[in-house]
RNA sequence: UGUCCCGUGGUGUAAUGGUAACACACCUGGUUUUGGUCCAGGCGUUUAAGGUUCGAGUCCUUACGGGACAACCA
């Protein structure tokens, strides 16, 4: 009979704190029961990791309550912001698999009414223009121990400060020359209500508005009233932001005034932004990256960027996954790089077929397998999912495995070939190593083994126990291909900590190490870009979008959890 | 020295004032034709001290610790 609310209450969402803030403006009637959220990048970068927790968030928090998301470019400030910049945010959420809400929003939509308002507020006698330099503005703001002092433009008069905010749009100052702020209480314990800047001039074409404008509005005087615009209830950022909160409420209180009572109002709420230990978040930090060319670009794989995890292999759902276990909170925190790759590994696991690569090939030859023989054998796509199904790989007396996969003097836990030990080949036969042949440098060049023709993978006599199980590829059949393991960029577990060294200082000089003698499985040819594969006990990888057929190229995406690198260690 | 925010295992996130839970990491053991996967178990009494209460991680006070704020950036 009600049903209806026991659903409610199985199928209630456990939620962070931001759902429970979500909840009492709910309960108490706000915003007339709706909730519109808004993703609101500046285009000055790529997108990274970390604002994919806040896309989630944002987008995550609009499909929970049956809203929706906007989102919206906060394009305030043409000196740095790009075109390309704005196209590659579109594409990194499109991509995390979520939608905004109608067509992007910016902030430049709204100069006119900002100017407005800006009017308004001088009428008000709540703004002035200020002629001083920003020297001499930032040594009258105090500091957060000590007040401020006035500015000695802070009473011109209403008619003055209107000519002159006019005169400024009109283009008659330079750059540096005035300023227009709002008066509010230079000794406020609040820094950010030390009259703040709400416009200044630049002599700048904007990606947006070209050359209309030449005094552009602050981020403090645009956000607040952009969220109002746009019908916005809950507008959620970081904790940085959260002493600008009385200002964003000041601004909003301001424009409102006089006006009838809105159907909705803003209401900004912080929590703590993503921290990965050896990564670097910051986007200036990034930005040097690339300048610098110390990686190929914003898409480079070891870059925390959106389109790097991707070209590295990431899947969207890893990330979303991720996003939800790192929760929300208001504490600062660190979180393990583990915890994405466990993501990445679990998500992975279940669709990505198991293939066969040798990344470090040396030759293994069957002495008592017949010459020219081939053998097709099957081999399962995926143990986790029957629904993948299996398929045939050549088999012959001369193969390659994993140089490390043979050691002339094995130690105790060393599970597989060494002289006269016995292991499997992974869907083929039981063989045991008889001999090995040296080159002139004491490398290992050849591995002469005899195989059991009673073990072949499926036969009754297969079940024998052996220690190891090893990849292998057939010499003849196998395709030659180029292998790039990326790993962490920054050695330091903490490389934003030191905000006045030269991070190069912390990079790891081994990020990327190419291999360009690998050896793959022949199904391999046709793989697509992008599409990621388990190379049996060596991890997860992608073709790289610089690959094709002639020459095939792989990204190391992450690897298997390695037990042997541990008991080695 | 001011204002604001935050203190729960190694790392994160939970817990109508009522037995501290989940995940990652780590350690043990089991299964396994991947040293993967999977399964079972182990690892904290909530920064400290007071107070309110039958009962406090949760409320109050103080201390201690961490963070944010002094861009014509967002």
């Amino acid at each position: 009979m009600n049903s209806h609310s026991d659903e409610e209450i199985t199928s209630a969402p456990k939620g962070n704190f931001i759902h429970k803030e979500i909840d009492k403006d709910l309960e108490a009637g706000k915003n007339g029961g709706a909730v519109l959220t808004r993703f609101p990048p500046e285009p000055n970068g790529y997108l990274h990791i970390g604002h994919a927790k806040s896309i989630c968030l944002n987008f995550g928090l609009a499909q929970t309550y049956k809203g929706a998301c906007n989102l919206r470019f906060d394009d305030t400030n043409p000196s740095k912001e790009e075109v390309e910049y704005v196209d590659s945010i579109m594409e990194d959420i499109r991509w995390l698999g979520f939608e905004w809400n109608g067509e992007p929003h910016y902030a430049s939509d709204y100069f006119d009414q900002l100017f407005e308002w800006a009017v308004k507020l001088i009428k008000a006698g709540k703004a002035y223009v200020d002629d001083q330099s920003a020297e001499v503005i930032a040594s009258q703001k105090g500091t957060p121990t000590q007040p401020g002092t006035e500015s000695p433009f802070r009473n011109r008069s209403v008619e003055e400060n209107l000519d002159l905010f006019n005169r400024m749009k009109n283009g008659e100052f330079k750059e540096g020359e005035k300023v227009l702020r709002a008066k509010i209480d230079m000794a406020s314990s609040n820094m950010h209500l030390r009259d703040p800047l709400m416009y200044r001039i630049m002599h700048k074409a904007h990606h947006r508005t070209g050359d209309k404008w030449c005094i552009y509005p602050m981020y403090d005087f645009a956000h607040g009233q952009s969220d109002f615009l746009e019908g916005i209830t809950h507008s959620i950022c970081t904790l940085e932001f959260e002493v600008h909160r009385p200002l964003y409420n000041w601004f909003l209180d301001q424009v409102i005034e006089g006006e009838p009572t809105p159907e909705r109002r803003p209401r900004q709420i912080e929590f703590a932004r993503l921290n990965l230990n050896y990564t670097v978040m910051s986007k200036r930090r990034l930005l040097e990256l690339v300048q610098k060319q110390i990686v190929e670009g914003w898409d480079d794989p070891r870059m925390p960027t959106i389109s790097g995890l991707r070209r590295r292999g990431y899947t969207a759902e890893s990330i979303r996954l991720f996003a939800e276990r790192v929760g929300v909170a208001k504490r600062d925190n660190i979180i393990d790089v583990a915890l994405l790759e466990h993501c990445l590994r679990e998500d992975l696991n279940k669709k990505s077929p198991r293939v066969n690569a040798v990344l470090d090939p040396v030759k293994l030859i069957l002495t008592n397998y017949p010459q020219d023989q081939v053998e097709w054998m099957e081999a399962e796509n995926n143990p986790e999912d029957e629904q993948q199904g299996s398929r045939t790989i050549p088999f012959s007396g001369e193969l390659y495995i994993e140089r490390n996969d043979f050691m002339e003097e094995p130690p105790k836990k060393f599970f597989r070939l060494g002289p006269g030990r016995e292991v499997r080949l992974k869907n083929g036969y039981i063989i045991q190593c008889q001999d090995f042949k040296k080159d002139a440098n004491g490398e290992v060049e050849v591995i002469y083994c005899t195989y059991d023709p009673e073990t072949r993978s499926g036969m009754p006599q297969s079940n024998r126990k052996v220690k190891g199980t090893l990849h292998w590829v057939s010499a003849s059949q196998s395709v030659p291909a180029e292998v790039r393991l990326y790993d962490r960029l920054f050695m330091d577990e903490d490389p934003s900590g030191h905000p006045d060294k030269d991070f190069k200082e912390f990079l790891n000089p081994d990020s990327l190490k190419i291999l360009t003698n690998c050896r793959v499985e022949p199904s391999l040819k046709e793989a697509a870009t992008l599409d990621h594969f388990q190379f049996q006990r060596l991890g997860y990888f992608c073709v790289d979008k610089n690959s094709t057929p002639e020459k095939l190229v792989f990204n190391r995406t992450v690897s298997l959890k390695d037990t042997w690198a541990r008991l080695s260690k």
